[in-house]
DNA sequence: CGATCAATTGAGCCGTCTCAATTTGGGTGG
DNA sequence: CCACCCAAATTGAGACGGCTCAATTGATCG
C-alpha cells in the first residue's frame, strides 16, 4: 500500500520544512538550504504495515521519514528477525544498502506515514554544486553508525530493566526534539517488537512495565506511556540526565 | 606510543597496495585509483596496546588499518566498556566520529600496528576531482551500518553458543578475504574481549572454547584456533555455508 | 456481539553469571 | 638459564535472571 506523490511547485519544500533542523538540512546555512529544494522530486504515503522497501529490492534513493513512524529490521537465513531501530520524524532509512546498492533489510510502517525521496542520482549532481551536502549525508551516516554502537552496548552490557529503561529515555528524547512531551508518549510498536528490539520476550517487557507502575516510574495504559521519574529512569539505564529534565 | 611517518613519493601508495581490493578503492577503475595516491600523507605506527585516538579527540581524518589489529570501544558515563569492533588490515577507524567532528569511542592496537591517515580536508579537496571517492566513503560506511546491525542480531537473538561460532566465522571469513587461512589464526584478544564484544564473560567463552574442542568443532591452544568442522559451526550460527568451505 | 489479536500474569526450567580455586604461560630480573 | 611473578585461562559449584509454556484478561474491529 504505497502511494507515490509528485512533489510540485506549491508544496512542501526541505527549505519549509519543519524538519529541517532535525533531517538531511541539519545546521546548513539558508542560502544553500534553499538549493536544496529541488532534490526531494516525489514522497510516498505509507499504509500502517505497508513496506517501504524489502530485503534485496535495488537501492536507488534513501528516504526522510516526514511523518508517522517505520521499523527496520534484518531477516537471516533462517527467517529470524532483528528489529535494528524505529524511526521517527526528520530521521532517515535505507542508508544500510549503500555498499551495493542492494537493501539488507526490510522498512515497515507503523502507523500510516510519509517519506521523502531522494534518488541518489540527483543527490550527486546536486552534490556538484553543494559539496556541503556530501558532508551532510556524511553526518548522518556516521550518526546512525553510532546509533547502532550504543545499542550494541545496551544489548551487550545491559540488563532487562536497564534496556528497557534506556529504550524509554531514548524515545522520551527524540520526541522532544520533535517538540513533544519527553513525559507523555504513544508507542507505535507492539511489546513483542519492543522485546525483538531489545532482545527480549515480549512476557519480558510487559512484566517490566508492571514493575515500573509498580514503582511510581511511570503509568502505562496499553501504548500510551507516561513518564513519572526521570531521574530514576536515567540512574537506571546509567545515563546522565539531561538538565532540562529537572 | 605513536609514531607518524610521512609517506614519500616512493613509499607505498594505494595504487600499489595489497589490500586495494579491500579497502577504500574497493572496486574503483584503475585510472582513478592512481589519483588517490596523494590522498595518504602519513602513516601512524601503534606499538601493542597504545590508542589511535580516544573518546572526545577532535576528528580530522580517518584511519586504513594498513597492518595488525585494533580494537574499538565506547565508555558510558559509568566507565562501562563495550567492545563495538575488531579490525583488520583493510578496514577503516574513526567513521563514527563525524557528526560533530569528535571521537565518541576510542581505538586501541591490539598488536603492533600501522594505519594511513585520512585527513578529511584532503578527502573532500581530492572528491572535486574524483567524485567517485564520496560514493566509496559512502560505501563503506554503509558497509560499518551493516556490520553493527548484524551484531545487533547476534546480540539480540542468539545464544551464547552461536555467538561465538558467528564469531569465529566471521573472523575466518575475513582473514580469507586477506589470503590467510579459513582454518587456522592467531586471536589477538583476549578471552575478556571477545566476551566484551559477544556480550557474554570471560568464563564463558573459556568453557564454550572446551566445548567446542571436546565436540571436534575446532582444536584451541591458547589464542591459537584451528576450525575443524566449518559446516557444523555455520549450523551452529544459523548462517548458509560459503561454498569454498566445502 | 462475537472473533481475533495484544497484553498480562504465573509456575517452573534452563542458560549464563558470580564467586572462587587452580593451572598455565609469558615475561623479568637475579 | 632458571626461578619467580603476574596475567590469562580453565574449571567447578551455586545463584539468579530471563525464557518457555500456559491460562486469562483486555482491546479492537468487523
Amino acid at each position: 500500500m504505497q502511494k507515490r506523490i509528485p512533489v510540485t511547485a506549491d508544496s512542501m519544500r526541505c527549505s519549509t520544512c519543519m524538519l529541517s533542523e532535525l533531517c538531511l538540512p541539519l545546521g546548513m546555512p539558508k542560502p544553500e538550504l534553499n538549493k536544496l529544494d529541488d532534490l526531494i522530486q516525489e514522497r510516498i504515503r505509507l499504509k500502517k504495515g505497508s513496506p517501504l522497501f524489502h530485503l534485496a529490492d535495488p537501492v536507488e534513493a534513501v528516504y526522510a521519514l516526514r511523518s508517522g513512524s517505520i521499523k527496520t529490521q534484518l531477516e537471516d537465513a533462517t527467517g529470524q528477525i532483528q528489529i535494528t531501530g524505529f524511526l521517527l520524524p526528520g530521521e532517515i532509512a535505507g542508508m544500510d544498502g549503500l555498499l551495493d546498492n542492494k537493501h539488507v533489510s526490510h522498512a515497515l510502517a507503523l502507523e500510516d506515514s510519509e517519506v521523502c525521496v531522494m534518488r541518489l542520482d540527483d543527490f550527486d549532481e546536486l552534490a556538484m554544486q553543494l559539496p556541503m551536502l556530501q558532508t551532510q549525508l556524511r553526518r548522518l551516516m556516521s550518526k546512525e553508525i553510532n546509533r547502532s554502537h550504543s545499542i550494541m552496548m545496551t544489548l551487550g552490557a545491559l540488563r532487562s530493566e536497564q534496556r528497557l529503561a534506556a529504550f524509554l529515555l531514548n524515545m522520551s528524547d527524540r520526541l522532544t526534539a520533535l517538540g513533544y512531551s519527553p513525559y507523555e508518549f504513544l508507542l507505535r510498536m507492539s511489546r513483542e517488537e519492543i522485546g525483538n528490539f531489545l532482545g527480549l520476550t515480549l512476557e519480558t517487557i510487559s512484566r517490566l512495565f508492571s514493575r515500573f507502575s509498580r514503582e511510581g516510574l511511570l503509568e502505562i495504559q496499553q501504548r500510551e506511556v507516561k513518564l513519572l521519574n526521570l531521574p530514576a529512569l536515567h540512574q537506571l539505564a546509567g545515563t546522565a540526565c539531561p538538565s532540562h529534565a529537572y
